[in-house]
RNA sequence: GCGUCCGUAGCUCAGCCUGGAUCAGAGCAUUUCCGUCCUAAGGAAAGGGUCGUAGGUUCAAAUCCUAUCGGACGCGCCA
């Protein structure tokens, strides 16, 4: 439709086709049309007022069967789009309704969740795994072949302290029993004791005390390779893994390739030697390695020549890029990493690997509980699988007290995802209980019930009847819901281009609101135009699922 | 100090990249209405905003530019 409008244009205005493309808006009110073309761009050329060359307009162009009239207003040529041709195009649609192949051949990697082994999963850590999963859906759906890595954290400082705990505090029991509570707690204790040893008046978070010392020496064992830390390591390892498996599972996100980041010390240093060969790094007196970049040190390798968090991420990206060959790979972490990003990109690009051009940082703000963030360290955390524990059963009430056949994880589940993902990866977001456990209005539950509403109707319904459609005389709610679903493919490609599930996110709640007012003034069962809306709210609900499938969101038939 | 992000209704956020039309849109909360009818996790309606502030660019600014205030964050041989 929007294809016709820019065809017809770009012969009557003599314009190019990107440019009418751009100036091309949907007006604020469908009483001014469907679209509407601003004559202010012409003005000049035609040493004409922008209200005369839209009078002229609307008094010469013919019209093809797809418009049903234009009119003038203003400076503004409106168009109306044939109604009924649009609705025959959206009767049509099946399940792969808004896929699309731009990335035919296109491989992406997807770099997202990362948890840091030892450390339990809490709120703060959705947005990753919620964000980065929907993206790999949004690439896939439009032809990308994405490959999903989740890169623990498994070596570290906060490893070495684990260690430490680990041999003083362990209660097997315990572990056995709630490994994530148990490492939980032997993290936390570890940091007060370390903690209580601070001195005052100086910068607490520099300050290496007796307990920091302790914990650099198991990190050292470990990087020596002395068996009996190596076991210990394992065994927080394995621990923590069941804790992250649990949250995945709910959360039904899955990785193509799951790998520790201690894996790759060895080629980041490699990589940093040959770099200092070549004159490309510079070495400090004590053998400390550093990259200058803007007249600041970047170091790249300890002066105990240990690697160093930007060397396991230098090495990981030349491995990756090795194995995957990339078209694009995507980072997706907090946006206090921004910096240390764009220097791995600078560096790699400097030590002459042309891939880094197809690196990309996608940066998203903090999930803050109340005004603070949450810090693992002092253990006031929200956990992960409790936030999920919380609205899963107050779905389940919600299921009970309806005494319907809801699924309650699917509603649960969805509903905080839609909240991490409806707002806008750069935004902060505000976690609250409050909404986390609304299931009314803009949420997940709402835009799943639409769609349990639908199903409903046409289990009830049972068959269509195809041959029977007649289309005409679209009352309002029809015309807003048919305009609504033909929207959808444009904005999976702007999600995709934007790396913004949000636009998706709002996108679902629109089209559930369409339809909702549809099915207050529409009936369907029963009525003369029954054939019609059967398959339009079938439509809808294709759609609706699709939307909800980037989302990573479950729909049922019946909640 | 240098740098990044954010500031839109009481609260949570869309819209800003790519400036346009009458009242700047939602949801929550508040007030009112809708149930013999496909699931009320719904629908309809009301109140609530000088789009942080001040300049500038433009026929036109929430949107672009500059300055400024407020908030978060980064600048470590931590990750």
């Amino acid at each position: 439709m929007k294809d016709v409008i820019i065809k017809l244009l770009t012969k009557e205005a003599r314009l190019k086709e990107d440019e009418i493309e751009k100036i091309l808006e949907v007006p604020p009110s469908s009483e001014f049309g469907d679209y509407s073309f601003p004559c202010f761009v012409l003005s000049k050329r035609e040493k004409k007022s922008p209200d005369k060359i839209a009078e002229h307009f609307a008094q010469t162009i013919k019209l093809p069967k797809e418009i049903e009239k234009i009119e003038n207003k203003g400076p503004y040529l409106n168009f109306f789009i044939n109604k009924n041709i649009l609705a025959e195009e959206v009767l049509k649609i099946n399940s792969n309704f808004g896929k699309s192949s731009p990335g035919k051949n296109k491989k992406i990697v997807i770099d997202f969740s990362a948890p840091n082994i030892g450390k339990p999963m809490h709120i703060g850590h959705i947005r990753s795994t919620i964000l980065g999963d929907s993206i790999m859906r949004i690439y896939n759906f439009l032809g990308y072949d994405s490959v999903g890595i989740n890169y623990l954290g498994d070596i570290g400082l906060h490893i070495g302290k684990l260690i430490v705990a680990y041999e003083l505090w362990l209660d097997k029991e315990a572990l056995k029993k709630d490994p994530v509570q148990e490492l939980l707690r032997l993290y936390v204790k570890f940091n007060s004791k370390e903690k209580s040893e601070i001195t005052e008046g100086l910068e607490e978070e520099f300050q290496d005390n007796e307990w920091t010392q302790k914990a650099k020496e198991k990190l050292k064992l470990l990087e020596l390779g002395d068996k009996k830390t190596e076991k210990i390591w394992e065994d927080i390892r394995k621990a923590s893994g069941k804790g992250f498996d649990k949250v995945y599972d709910l959360l039904k996100v899955n990785f193509n390739e799951t790998v520790g980041q201690s894996e790759f010390s060895e080629h980041g240093k490699k990589i940093v030697t040959n770099a200092l060969l070549k004159g490309l790094a510079k070495t400090e007196k004590d053998g400390a390695v550093y990259v200058e970049i803007n007249g600041q040190k970047k170091f790249i390798l300890r002066s105990n020549q240990t690697a160093s968090y930007i060397t396991y991420d230098i090495g990981a990206a030349v491995e990756r890029y090795k194995k995957y060959k990339f078209d694009k790979m995507i980072y997706v972490t907090d946006f206090r990493q921004s910096d240390h990003f764009a220097q791995l990109f600078t560096i790699l690009k400097r030590f002459g690997y042309d891939f880094s051009d197809k690196l990309i940082h996608l940066p998203f703000g903090t999930v803050k509980f109340g005004n603070e963030i949450i810090a693992t360290r002092k253990g006031d955390i929200i956990l992960l699988e409790d936030v999920l524990k919380k609205t899963i059963a107050k779905a389940d009430e919600e299921i009970k007290k309806r005494k319907t056949q809801g699924d309650a994880e699917k509603v649960g589940v969805g509903a905080i995802k839609y909240l991490v993902l409806k707002s806008a990866p750069s935004a902060e977001v505000q976690f609250s209980w409050e909404q986390a456990l609304n299931f009314e209005g803009d949420s997940g539950p709402y835009i799943q019930y639409s769609y349990a509403r639908a199903s409903s109707i046409i289990k009830k319904a049972g068959k269509f009847n195809k041959s029977k459609i007649k289309i005409e005389n679209l009352n309002q709610s029809e015309i807003n819901l048919v305009k609504k679903i033909y929207e959808f493919p444009e904005r999976v490609q702007s999600a995709c281009k934007e790396l913004n599930p949000s636009i998706i996110a709002n996108y679902s709640f629109e089209l559930s609101k369409a339809f909702n007012e549809f099915y207050h003034t529409s009936p369907v069962i029963g009525d003369k135009s029954e054939s019609f809306r059967l398959l339009l709210v079938n439509s809808f609900r294709t759609t609706l699922k699709n939307a909800l499938y980037l989302l990573g969101i479950e729909v049922m038939n019946e909640m």
